[in-house]
DNA sequence: ATTTATACTTACCTTTTGGAAAGTGCCCCC
DNA sequence: GGGGGCACTTTCCAAAAGGTAAGTATAAAT
């Protein structure tokens, strides 16, 4: 499917703003932003601990991805056994806030989408 | 990666808040939404126009992702050829507003996160 | 000398995602 | 009666995502 879209407001700032949501709005992505929000500066160990389900190859990738994007700050300590801290900047702090209408919405519509889905499964 | 989470704020409403962000907040169903946000009520095929880069499979899934969610309802009109309609409900412009500000906050640090990669770049 | 702890990295392999394209149903129009 | 339009549906296949598990580095502790 192609053919020009329906509104001229956005020119490529569209494509560029999608593409950007679309990196930055994964499950992983969001997970972590919602545990560093809570937990302020956090090691590797402890994201693993406070992110179920993620393996570790997936938690140093979305941690990468984020600290490339500027979304957290990734600080090395050079002790042994290795400690390495992670932390929200300002702009990743802002993400996680525009977030929140998001999961507020999704916490408060809940029970909506849990019928809707029930009343179309017995409708089909 | 497993143990007990950090806080104990939510107990299994994370899990579900989480997993309807994970079907919500994808690509395609963001693009709907902002189209029908736009566009108010559509077809089939003025979506397909709307939402360039989308495919006839992806968009009927996700139409009916997101009508089983509540988010849209569809019309059949017994004419042929046929003529369906689509557009939101309440709950799907709660949804769309929601996401509003993620949407602006992409919009305005768009800048800041291209840099960053660069930065981020250039340093490795 | 071996074990332990931490934060990865890498290789392999399975699962999922999603695109392309052809097929379907149906009536109107020429 | 052949073609066209619309809204799908289905099948096949390639690409990407992501899990598992093993490997790496290093120094302190036993």
């Amino acid at each position: 499917m192609s053919a020009p879209p329906l509104s001229a407001i956005d020119p490529r700032v569209t494509q560029l703003v999608n593409e950007l949501i679309g990196r930055v709005a994964d499950k992983w992505t969001m997970l972590i932003l919602e545990a560093l929000t809570e937990g302020g500066t956090m090691r590797f160990s402890a994201l693993g601990r406070a992110v179920p389900g993620i393996s570790q190859k997936m938690l140093t990738q979305t941690l990468r991805q984020m600290e490339r994007d500027g979304l957290l700050t990734r600080t090395v300590h050079p002790v042994i056994p290795p400690r390495v801290d992670y932390h929200l900047t300002d702009l990743g702090l802002g993400l996680a806030e525009a977030f929140c209408g998001v999961w507020q919405w999704a916490e408060t519509h809940l029970g909506r989408i849990e019928t809707a889905r029930r009343d179309f499964d017995a409708r089909t």
